[in-house]
DNA sequence: TGAATTTATTTACCTAGCTAAATAAATACT
DNA sequence: AGTATTTATTTAGCTAGGTAAATAAATTCA
């Protein structure tokens, strides 16, 4: 397998387990952070908004949504449209979201802080440019 | 979430998906073909030689091995120490491997020809300099 | 208006990673 | 030699992605 990819695929998983283990602290999954994090910067959402914006196929964030609404972080409303649900924060996530952006933040500076600005943006650059 | 972890893991996904469905002429997927490619390179192996080597937990490789031996892909021999169970090529993928092979080689320079010799290095260091 | 098509979501089932715990063989210790 | 520890593999069960097909509401069009 090439290098890069190898390097690349390594590098994901190993971000996410991290990312995994730091969000254990507050109950959580990256996936479930994630979506959060969507619905706390665009406010609510159909799934197909998520989706479409996580760059995920759409079982998977029905799946999702589900789990966190038994969990209490999100609601589920119907839509004007009967077909779409709309999705939006619960009290509960509104409240804990700050202290869980924190951490987030502070996970995500430990591990790419070792890179400086232009070298972020030369990675983003140079990721995108890998494609058919 | 940080852009730069958010174009990674979509990159990731991407390329996994896309490196399965040219492997699906071949019957295969990503995470068999990087096991059979794998035991290409090295002989027969060990589970945990090829766990330790992919960077990833032994039952995901107990998992993918036993569907490839069902598939025929390879074969599992009991070793010397007999806790151990040595995992090698099957006749029907040596002969099969070659076309594969090519079929991936084709692939990955149309993922990552746009990038230049001296990108994809620097890529490759960007993503280790990324840790904590 | 009524039938056909499109769109949003869900369901069922697959690969692919993970952890924790079970099993069995080898090694170390006394 | 016999017990304790380590090591290799497997099993069970979780998240997280994917596709294909089902369902139901909205839209299009003849």
């Amino acid at each position: 397998m090439n290098p890069i990819f190898h390097a690349l695929f390594q590098k994901s998983r190993y971000l996410t387990n991290c990312l995994n283990e730091v969000l254990k602290q507050h109950n959580l999954y990256s996936s479930q952070w994630a979506i959060l994090y969507c619905l706390h910067n665009h406010g609510p959402m159909t799934l197909t908004q998520i989706w479409k914006y996580l760059n995920v196929e759409a079982p998977s964030i029905t799946r999702a949504i589900t789990r966190l609404e038994t969990l209490g972080w999100v609601l589920r409303i119907d839509g004007e449209d009967k077909r779409e649900k709309i999705v939006a924060l619960s009290p509960y996530a509104k409240e804990h979201l700050p202290a869980i952006t924190k951490t987030i933040l502070a996970f995500e500076e430990e591990m790419v802080g070792s890179l400086t600005v232009e070298e972020q943006q030369q990675f983003i650059i140079l990721l995108e440019k890998m494609k058919g």
